[in-house]
DNA sequence: ATTGAACCTTAATAAAACCTTAAAATATAT
DNA sequence: ATATATTTTAAGGTTTTATTAAGGTTCAAT
């Protein structure tokens, strides 16, 4: 997925981007709204991402053109205002999508692939999370083998990694809904795999999130 | 798309019906304020339009027992009452946008069309409150991890922050109806969750009202 | 000031949830 | 057919969280 940001703050811009390209999202970056709207005439984002306020052009301003001129790509617009009037304003000049400030990237993650509509990374050949990269045509992870179901219980994490996983949701990716298995054959994978990851001396971690489920970390300390 | 209508005033009821239904939306009407709430806490609408000043339970009632049930159905206020107060007052209860009687009904249209537009907006994963950051998927607040009873006794208290719950509201918030809990428990978790803002530098306190209950405050010094 | 009720805090115990390991069963390759 | 790898099962251990209980503090009424 690729997606133009328009956004002037760049350290919360660095933050975001740094996340997003984490998840295998590829981001460009405009810090004015002049320059926000020549790239974003270009039909080749999945989505745009407007702030509000930026310098020599709001993000209204962009939206507005853009519409005007047919550009149909998705726009999710940022703003500091979560006052119901902003956000009716966005979405009645077309935004697709209207996200308050501050907000948690799990959450644009999120709502940049419910417009992208495919889920990301689905059919990947290679994904890259942090320090690791996993090959699913070989399944390997970095210079290990992994056995079928530990790529599976991968897999299954790297889908929108910032959202933990139940266990019965894991049991259904890997065993299949069917299969009401045990909550101990997902316990003993996630063993397995912590295993493997330690061994690679990753800074990825499987969290677990108690009676919630599971997700990948990446520490940075 | 499928809206409810709560309003008592015939005439202008069937005027506004009529137009709908003629631009495709079908519509159930209410109108008293008692048959909306019944109506409204199924989840079956696309939006909820609420007028103010209703027979049996005034618009601003529905609407706090539909936040208080998380009902999350967009809703539209109408009011007779202009006033930037009522305004306000409609849009803190959690309403998604606010229409002045009289109203021209293309601009209702246009609102529940941008209402309508937005992605499962309603169904919040974070909620900010004061310098608080709370993810419920990850069972998070700011950068401290919450254990399921914290985060519960959070969620409680972040619905409609502004009033105090009482212990038996929180008790049969967290530990359901039928256990008829010690109030000690919520004294406890109470004690934890303020031991947590505290590690946080949190300006969001706890405050206790003697014999009455708890609410959520901003320390703005 | 004294008192009792409501509230707070903390620590111990109990109960779940989770983790790890290894043996047994099954599948896969040689 | 045998060896090897992987999955499943099971058991016991560890950790986290919930509950209980006890003693302390605050508050408001007298």
């Amino acid at each position: 997925m690729r997606i133009l940001y328009v956004e002037d703050e760049k350290f919360l811009a660095d933050a975001v981007i740094h996340v997003l390209e984490k998840s295998g999202i590829s981001v460009e970056w405009a810090d004015n709204g002049e320059d926000g709207l020549n790239l974003a005439i270009k039909p080749i984002y999945d989505c745009i991402i407007l702030d509000v306020m930026l310098p020599k052009m709001s993000g209204f301003d962009i939206l507005r053109h853009l519409r005007e001129r047919e550009v149909k790509t998705p726009i999710i617009m940022l703003s500091a205002l979560s006052q119901a009037e902003d956000k009716i304003k966005g979405l009645n000049y077309g935004a697709d999508d209207y996200l308050a400030k501050p907000f948690k990237t799990a959450e644009l993650i999120a709502r940049l692939q419910a417009l992208s509509r495919r889920p990301a990374l689905q059919d990947e050949k290679v994904i890259r999370f942090g320090d690791l990269y996993y090959d699913k045509e070989n399944r390997t992870l970095n210079e290990l083998d992994l056995t079928e179901k530990e790529a599976l219980l991968l897999e299954t994490l790297l889908i929108e990694p910032d959202r933990a996983k139940n266990k019965e949701h894991i049991l259904n990716h890997i065993w299949g809904s069917d299969n009401y298995g045990d909550d101990n054959y997902v316990e003993v994978y996630v063993s397995y795999l912590r295993k493997k990851l330690k061994k690679l001396n990753s800074k990825v971690q499987i969290k677990t999130i108690r009676n919630l489920g599971y997700k990948l970390v990446y520490k940075v300390e």
